[in-house]
DNA sequence: AGTGCATTTAGTTGATTCGCTAAATATGAT
DNA sequence: ATCATATTTAGCGAATCAACTAAATGCACT
């Protein structure tokens, strides 16, 4: 039960639940996408991460310096499908998907820029 | 999003997720009968029913002092079919499905009045 | 080697949650 | 009506969790 119970502690957070509709949409997003979207602090966003990859529920791939995340292939189908039909069109979901286009659109290098841009800023 | 939140958080329990599973077993339960498969004090059973039943997974129904709870028909489909092929062989979930057994068949009269009786014996 | 940058890990604080006991509510029996 | 009983609600302490900042790690480039 052990197992079960990891999976839906992973997905009962709204942060973590909005990443996984997002990754529905893409083959993968970075680190600084999620972030972006989410609007949230790298490192909340990170910690996020690995409680949903504790649970098998994503995956990641490094490249660079770039942090890749994607649905791991083991997410199970009959879960996904009820998440999905649940959550697909709330809008907060739709709301992160335009977001996302922007994001995406814009590449990475751009987009870590501004967020550096905006940490110092913030800092100063 | 919030009703879905509201799902995977009633979930995000193990003494919530084995009362689901026991009730997938049987088409009513009374709040006696979970008391005593979690074996928790009872206040804190009405409560985790409540959590379940505001995430409209169970419904519950009253005859004369007792409370009969049940698997909600509103329960998604594929969620249900996910718990099973998940947690529907856990040993702590058969455990229970053995404590149940011996809990129902021993009547509900019987029940209460061996609970009365720990807890005046508790309290002494 | 050494610098710059993206990400993760540590450590802290505030908020939520679980468990209990005690009090309140609701129903059945005398 | 009063009393006994099953359940729920309220209130409290301990544990868990999410958010932040600061420090550590890992990678790319010179």
């Amino acid at each position: 039960m052990e197992k079960t119970l990891n999976i839906t502690k992973a997905l009962s957070d709204g942060n973590r639940l909005r990443v996984i509709m997002a990754l529905t949409g893409y083959d993968e997003l970075c680190v600084c996408q999620i972030t972006e979207m989410l609007g949230h602090a790298t490192a909340t966003v990170s910690r996020h991460m690995s409680v949903l990859q504790n649970a098998g529920l994503v995956k990641s791939r490094k490249e660079g310096r770039w942090v890749y995340y994607r649905l791991s292939e083991t997410f199970p189908r009959l879960l996904l499908q009820w998440l999905n039909d649940s959550a697909g069109n709330a809008d907060e979901i739709n709301r992160d998907k335009e977001k996302l286009k922007a994001v995406v659109s814009c590449g990475l290098d751009e987009l870590c820029k501004t967020q550096r841009q905006r940490r110092e800023s913030r800092s100063a």
